[in-house]
DNA sequence: AAGGCGGGGCT
DNA sequence: AGCCCAGCCTT
């Protein structure tokens, strides 16, 4: 914090937490109860995903595992059931690990020390300081999207916080204003602060801060923090088979790395597919007719053309095993599917 | 230090 | 059509 600030870190504080008093949201779904659980959960979740789509998939997940214990004791495959659709799904499969962890050696319950939390599968020091925090009220500081966003602003810090240098500096503004009393109350207060008033584009006469902000001062408080330089997106295209057979559509699980790992999706098929399936699952198939439109997908570093082929299974010995499943969108209770993987079956069969 | 990793919402 | 989002992990 530089002494020339124009308000003091105490002021800061004070003033974000009286304007949390009316302005924030007290209304999250997982802050009530705000357990350690719940507020864990709703965090990961919230990793690079918008409070109103993960709504929904909180509810659902807090139904079917209400604590860590029944997370523990679940399968992977059913932990990315209720994950599926969000994305980003290494945050699942270390969701299932963290809990077996805090089950076997932290007696389901998490532990108290930052560092201890940090080095949990899929919590980083943000992550940890925000379950904390937010849960226990204890006082450790947060750096989420919103909360650099709200820093780089006030403090007019430059440059993108891809880099580590810039990183570097937000975390030291933050463990600067963050108090070590009412944290829980100041760490929300900062994060409904960034989502409802320090956006992208800033509502600076409701804020707070404003007499304060540099990067208003300086004029145009949207230039902080500094954009990701762009690059251009590669076009890679993939050929997905549907395969007809068992009252059914073929499906295989992904490999554990890479896009989209662990789900269920159509196969692949880089060459020819009747080859394919000759060597996969040792039988004949028929390629059909009509062949449906390619669907394009959008990654944050690629786009994906993925052309659909239909085919006839021709030889009904072949069974599922632990890589194949013979899945029937009418009767089958949906497997952890890609979205775009379920929009091309769904489409298909549209009487889901 | 840089890149991989999804999907949706918003402008 | 970009840009961004309650980031973390691997290399």
């Amino acid at each position: 914090m530089s002494a020339a600030d124009p308000v003091a870190a105490g002021d800061f504080a004070t003033v974000v937490l009286d304007w949390f008093e009316r302005h924030g949201r007290h209304d999250l779904p997982w802050q009530h109860p705000a357990t350690p659980y719940r507020v864990w959960i709703s965090e990961v979740m919230l990793q690079q995903t918008q409070v109103s789509t993960v709504i929904p998939y909180f509810e659902r997940f807090m139904k079917r595992f209400p604590d860590v214990e029944s997370l523990a004791a679940a399968s992977r495959d059913e932990v990315l059931v209720h994950w599926a659709g969000l994305g980003y799904y290494a945050r699942a499969r270390n969701l299932h690990r963290c809990a077996q962890v805090l089950v076997s050696a932290h007696d389901g319950t998490f532990p108290h020390g930052l560092d201890d939390v940090s080095a949990l599968p899929g919590i980083g020091r943000s992550t940890a300081g925000a379950i904390l925090s937010l849960s226990r009220d204890a006082p450790h500081a947060i750096l989420d999207g919103n909360v650099k966003r709200v820093l780089a602003r006030y403090y007019a810090v430059p440059g993108w916080p891809g880099k580590a240098s810039v990183t570097r500096r937000l975390w030291a503004l933050s463990e600067a204003v963050t108090p070590v009393r009412r944290t829980r109350d100041f760490n929300q207060a900062m994060m409904d602060l960034g989502a409802t008033v320090c956006i992208r584009r800033p509502a600076c006469q409701r804020c707070p801060l404003r007499s304060g902000c540099r990067g208003l001062a300086k004029g145009d408080p949207t230039l902080y923090p500094g954009r990701r330089p762009r690059r251009q997106k590669p076009l890679r295209q993939t050929t997905m088979l549907i395969i007809q057979g068992h009252g059914g559509i073929l499906l295989e699980r992904r490999p554990d790395t890479g896009i989209w790992a662990g789900l269920w999706s159509l196969p692949e098929a880089s060459g020819d597919p009747e080859a394919w399936a000759r060597e996969q699952l040792g039988a004949e198939i028929r390629l059909l007719e009509d062949t449906p439109t390619a669907v394009r997908h959008e990654f944050t570093h690629f786009s994906l053309d993925i052309q659909p082929v239909r085919a006839q299974l021709m030889d009904e010995t072949v069974v599922a095993d632990n890589r194949l499943l013979w899945y029937n969108p009418r009767s089958d209770e949906t497997p952890g599917l890609p979205a775009p993987v379920h929009r091309l079956i769904h489409q298909e069969e549209p009487s889901e």
